[in-house]
DNA sequence: CTCATATGTGAGAACGTTCTCGCGACTGTA
DNA sequence: TACAGTCGCGAGAACGTTCTCACATATGAG
């Protein structure tokens, strides 16, 4: 009742007339403990107003019921609702949770994993910003820290992974603009990290339907990919022209690489953002250039965020089910934390096409 | 360089072959040694693969660098900009940061903070989701743990704190429609927790003028009072059919409540939302109304959410700091943590009118 | 030369728990 | 009566650090 200062175990022995190993036993609930001594240790801690400490509990049992996340960004809708969903599970399973955010950026990534490492997490849920190197997460691995990513795949890291069947989502996407007659489909991208000899040679191999080793693809480049199968499956040329490719994960970026496209003779009637941000820089450009949405471009986004549905018109969207993501790592995460021994697992979301009033049919 | 399991001080003082103790300067930083000794030392850690344990540390030091934040809603904007401005100071600091959801009810707050506390967080920020009773945050304040709130107060809690200033923001918002033309301005609050004797009650002692208690009211009660004081300075009615009722906090709720009175022949002009949530359910009912903005009815939002910049036409806004609050938060809670010893300090933060497209003039 | 101060080192306690033993008291079965 | 098994309890080690000593050895001032 009367939470003065910090009371521990001994001096909860104490008051009840006990030795610290029986108050442990009935404060810690393991062991047998009478009746009797049980109801006096429980009367004391509570006197003293006893709050175990977590610290020194995790030193002996070398757990500490704590999951580390290291984000992008926790502002971005999209991280958000992932770290939701973590925390979802992570609550109903009495895990706290340390989160950090990367910024995308390797350096800030490998800096938060060794803070969590050292705070001995229990796990570790990342999003990694580098999917070739990655040596401070396959010395995770290495050491045997649990370990699930989200939305990438890093080359040769055998690990658990979630993310969105994004080839198969940009794929639907298209083909749903193609279905509705449009056949000049921009594609606005944030395509970042060159790949194996840049954007041109990527499309050219892409186009010529080359085996790509999409596994370890960034999300962006496997939704370019699936905009290219589109393409190919409804028979129709690719226009390297409607590549829109922001270079940088930004709104700012992706509404600067707009306007020259529909400025230019072979504008295209349709336009597929590959992400939230892309989605928002897109708009911003589009309402800058006064183009109405449908009548003068369709648009389809990648990821449902909130103001698509009542943005006039409303946003035909692919829907990544974001929270479920975050749910379905965190869980993973908690089998391997509780020592379940499967071979890499990897879970590919699919995510819904939901149609709304942006895209016209020509 | 091969960090094969985890290796302790006591494995790289045996390596280096001194004792822990001089171990343990080197690799924490503190007392006197020897370059010599320094170097044997730091090579044995590195070849070894040493990663300090901060459980042992802050067991002893007593002191996490952790801070714990219990917030509404993680996937919130507000919440998920304010926890951002955190995240920036603490990593600023090499704190780590332990974030749990409430969902603005207080028994999970209550767990919430519990868990935070046995896991020793160094300082707690908390939005509290009761501003009367919370004896949980009174006995954190008891036990001298560092507390800062955000966003809301708890009467008779005297800690730090930093919010909007709520009244001031929405009596300039509403003033703004005032000065425009408008005469019946409605208001879409969440106002869940009823204020002593009710909205009725509530809405005459403002309109009568009669001194209120602002400080511990809820940021949506604030922010009627900052609508009827405009009321009163621009020698306008308040008429309480105006004041639109979501009566908990959801897009749902703000949106179920809308088209009522947009259908009245007292119909509003103009109406003002008093937060993101109630933003988006107000647009959303416009949306299905097909009401046009500003030409059917004007509207001034609360809070500047992304798609307010790039929604057609604009929308009018007042923007909060969310990021600079957060950051001013965890700097109150870091001083707090470094000892220094100021009486309970309540930052209040200026909105910002932004003006875009959303309201018409009369 | 002598004293005070700064520098360097190790032994061992401490932090607040859980864990491992050992021991005794019951129970039920043969 | 004997014996195994369950139950109950305490002493003390352990977890991986930092902290407090005690004790060297230098260094510089008087």
């Amino acid at each position: 009742m009367a939470p003065k200062s910090k009371a521990t175990i001994t001096d909860v022995a104490r008051a009840a007339g006990v030795s610290t190993a029986t108050a442990g036993r009935v404060l810690g609930g393991y062991g047998y403990t009478s009746e009797d001594k049980k109801e006096q240790v429980l009367k004391a801690a509570q006197s003293l107003g006893y709050r175990p400490n977590a610290l020194a509990r995790s030193l002996i049992t070398g757990k500490t019921r704590t999951l580390g996340v290291v984000a992008g960004d926790i502002q971005n809708p999209f991280y958000a609702s992932v770290l939701r969903g973590v925390s979802n599970v992570a609550e109903a399973n009495g895990f706290g949770l340390l989160i950090t955010n990367s910024d995308e950026a390797q350096p800030k990534e490998v800096h938060s994993v060794e803070l969590l490492a050292q705070k001995q997490v229990d796990g570790l849920i990342v999003t990694p910003s580098d999917t070739r190197k990655a040596r401070h997460l396959h010395n995770l691995r290495a050491m045997g820290v649990p370990l699930v990513l989200i939305d990438r795949a890093v080359a040769g890291l055998m690990v658990d992974r979630v993310a969105t069947d994004n080839i198969a989502a940009a794929e639907q996407a298209v083909r749903h603009l193609i279905a509705a007659g449009h056949r000049r489909i921009g594609i606005v991208a944030e395509l970042v990290d060159e790949e194996s000899g840049g954007l041109e040679s990527f499309l050219a191999r892409a186009i010529a339907g080359d085996p790509i080793e999409s596994e370890t693809l960034y999300p962006s480049w496997q939704r370019l990919l699936g905009y290219i199968r589109a393409h190919r499956i409804e028979g129709l040329p690719v226009d390297p022209r409607l590549t829109l490719r922001a270079g940088s994960y930004s709104a700012q970026a992706a509404q600067a690489v707009v306007p020259r496209v529909m400025a230019a003779p072979e504008a295209p009637t349709a336009l597929f953002t590959t992400d939230g941000t892309m989605s928002e820089g897109t708009m911003r450009a589009l309402a800058e250039l006064t183009l109405s949405i449908p009548q003068d471009v369709s648009i389809i986004c990648f990821d449902d965020l909130d103001w698509m549905s009542f943005h006039r018109p409303g946003i035909t969207t692919v829907a990544q089910p974001r929270l479920a993501m975050g749910e379905a790592a965190a869980r993973m995460l908690l089998e391997r934390i509780r020592g379940e021994d499967y071979p890499p697992r990897t879970v590919l979301m699919p995510a819904e096409l939901i149609e709304r009033g942006s895209v016209a049919r020509l």
